[in-house]
DNA sequence: TCAATCGCGGATATCAGATGTCCGTGTTCA
DNA sequence: TGAACACGGACATCTGATATCCGCGATTGA
């Protein structure tokens, strides 16, 4: 069971967003976090489709968040690039062999896949409680009060 | 993201090895399930491996669960087919680029890696708090008291 | 107006891991 | 002794993740 790295870039990039003060092209959040440029664009381009940032065209254009960062967790963006399928998914194996569960049994999910649904529903509780505001918060409290201000001067360069 | 359909496999054998009278061939509970032999074989060994379940070689030999069904929990299971590898891996991109964050910042781990991990642990212990034992109970519920003794029946043919 | 910069989507290549099979070996028991 | 079984390794196949490239259209500043 594997998460795909694009995840990652794709939450880091949120935060830095989260401190931006203009849009932001792919081509500059691939520098910043030393990533590939092409593949990048990708995963943003999936967070545009999901409404988690708002694209400009153009000269200028680039990436910015469409709501306040309280307001995107964690979850959103883990979804945005994952996709919502369950790591979990049922073959219905009860229904083979020689006892197969009758059809009124299975109108009810099978009781193996209802554990391990009630197992990803905690996770993404868990994911939905981290906002990429919050996870902002502890990037200054890990590199210090002026971290965001150097990025941004950075991104103007 | 997605779960090895091992698991499945696997967790549905432990479930009806927790009925078994008798040491059950991997064959018969291929059949029961309705799959591949030598795949599930290889599972089965995972399993062996990871001390859930014992097998006997030779002519009447088969698997047997090491312990009582409601000691094994659906999370051994899984991290025996699966690994213990965590879904998110952090590959450190806060020391990449421009900004790169300073050795003292990463003893510490990234903050990103911390929320992916917290949800994971809440999985974790969904997964734990659920036994094979819970499963044949729910099994019981779900197809009707006599379903085990209709196994262990077919089982004996 | 023109060229540079940008996002977007499609096509494609590459690679790791999941899935699945097969075979030889050793063990047990009738 | 032969049949049934577990075990491990080698192997084949297939899927999805990773990654790149190109052409297109939009935007903007010179």
């Amino acid at each position: 069971m594997k998460m795909s790295t694009g995840v990652e870039w794709a939450v880091h990039c949120c935060v830095v967003l989260s401190q931006a003060e203009d849009p932001v092209p792919a081509q500059r959040l691939a520098e910043f976090h030393g990533i590939s440029r092409t593949y990048l664009a990708k995963h943003l381009q999936q967070l545009s489709r999901a409404g988690l940032v708002s694209s400009t065209e153009g000269r200028v254009g680039g990436y910015v968040l469409t709501r306040p960062a309280a307001e995107i967790s964690v979850l959103d963006v883990v979804q945005a690039i994952d996709g919502h399928e369950p790591a979990f998914r049922c073959t219905e194996i009860r229904q083979n062999g020689p006892l197969p569960a009758s059809p009124e049994t299975c109108r009810r999910a099978c009781g193996v896949a209802r554990a391990m649904h009630t197992a990803e529903q905690a996770w993404r509780d868990s994911l939905r409680a981290v906002s990429v505001a919050d996870l902002a918060a502890g990037v200054l409290e890990d590199n210090g009060p002026q971290t965001f201000d150097r990025v941004r001067e950075w991104l103007a360069t």
